[in-house]
DNA sequence: TATTTCTTTTGATCTATGTCAAAAACTAAA
DNA sequence: TTTAGTTTTTGACATAGATCAAAAGAAATA
């Protein structure tokens, strides 16, 4: 889905508007496991996923990844918190294939939150949408076992399993790699 | 803290504003222990905590409570999903004190939010600050310790130690009553 | 202040999941 | 198609934290 569509998905804009507000995004094209953030950076731009799929991440002191989030085509993706409040990430953004993305600065979208009563609604139901979903996966890790984390992996990000590798899904879900290959298995061996 | 000033510290609101802000709000007096909203119901009102203090809780098959979330004084409270997308609570919304809040309707606030641009933007920004809080609690479940989780919410919230029994703390961090219970003696003896 | 009720702590197990290491299964390059 | 590199699976063992049960401590009520 191109960025102008995903907009008008949100909030019915005039075309005048729409047309305002793609012309504050910049087209990216992003290799594969190229960072987009890294930590320690403020984050500084709010990106629009049109192909491919990212990743933020956070680095343990021992050195392991465990991923936070999936962007997945036709949704947002940003350090969240290091772009709204503008402290430094404690996340890597990176993405996970070949990829196009649209940015745009802090200060060009605070522009146009100021500018149009449209954007700033648009700006606040992707905020609640996006805190649905982490509540969601909150929930998950909160009191589910590993198989019912995994059973709500499926349902948020359902191609998920074929697009990266099985060790950035099972810290997203906070397990271990090999608890995840066990539970694959188990749950093929009874299809 | 009152009702007014909070809406000030978020978004610098005129004073005619505010006034037709407040104007649609209801202070309501709670007992401890009363629910605002049960399971399966939507809950129609976001809530301003004025006095007291309240939980969110999941009620698991086994009849547990799982605390969500706690709301202290000065701050909003909601069954966020349900309020926001209009869908059955999936949880509890309980006072733990005698309690003072002050009740907007849903009609009542998107009223406000089509009218105010800056209400909208108080939504937005509550959003995201939300939104940040969630995700560190996410982090603390993700990849922390018991410990650790303990440390986090100590610093999200502070006080809350004497004011809430300690199995509502202990599922709110995902962790049993006897593990919170030893982690703390722990704690006591190293000072 | 006694009595009852509720909450927290402690002790003794148990278990889901982690860790480490090696084998197997893929993928990509030569 | 071989070789080298990467990812996933499997096995053996370790452990953080759960569960169950009972004791101790607080708080509420008579």
């Amino acid at each position: 889905m191109i960025l102008s569509d995903f907009l008008k998905t949100i909030v019915p804009f005039p075309q005048e508007e729409i047309t305002g507000i793609v012309s504050h995004f910049k087209k990216e094209t992003i290799k594969k496991n190229q960072n987009l953030v890294k930590e320690g950076q403020i984050c500084n731009k709010l990106y629009f996923v049109e192909k491919g799929i990212g990743r933020s991440f956070y680095l343990k002191e021992d050195g392991k990844e465990v991923t936070q989030w999936f962007f997945i085509e036709s949704k947002m993706m940003s350090s969240v918190e290091s772009f709204f409040q503008q402290v430094p990430s404690l996340y890597y953004l990176q993405m996970l294939e070949d990829s196009v993305v649209h940015s745009i600065k802090r200060d060009d979208i605070d522009f146009l939150f100021a500018k149009y009563h449209n954007m700033e609604k648009f700006g606040r139901l992707l905020s609640t949408e996006m805190l649905t979903r982490v509540v969601n996966k909150l929930n998950a890790l909160q009191f589910q076992t590993a198989r019912e984390r995994y059973d709500y992996m499926l349902t948020e990000f359902p191609d998920l399993s074929t697009r990266v590798p099985l060790g950035y899904i099972a810290s997203y879900l906070g397990m271990s790699q090999e608890t995840l290959s066990r539970i694959r298995r188990y749950d093929t061996n009874k299809q």
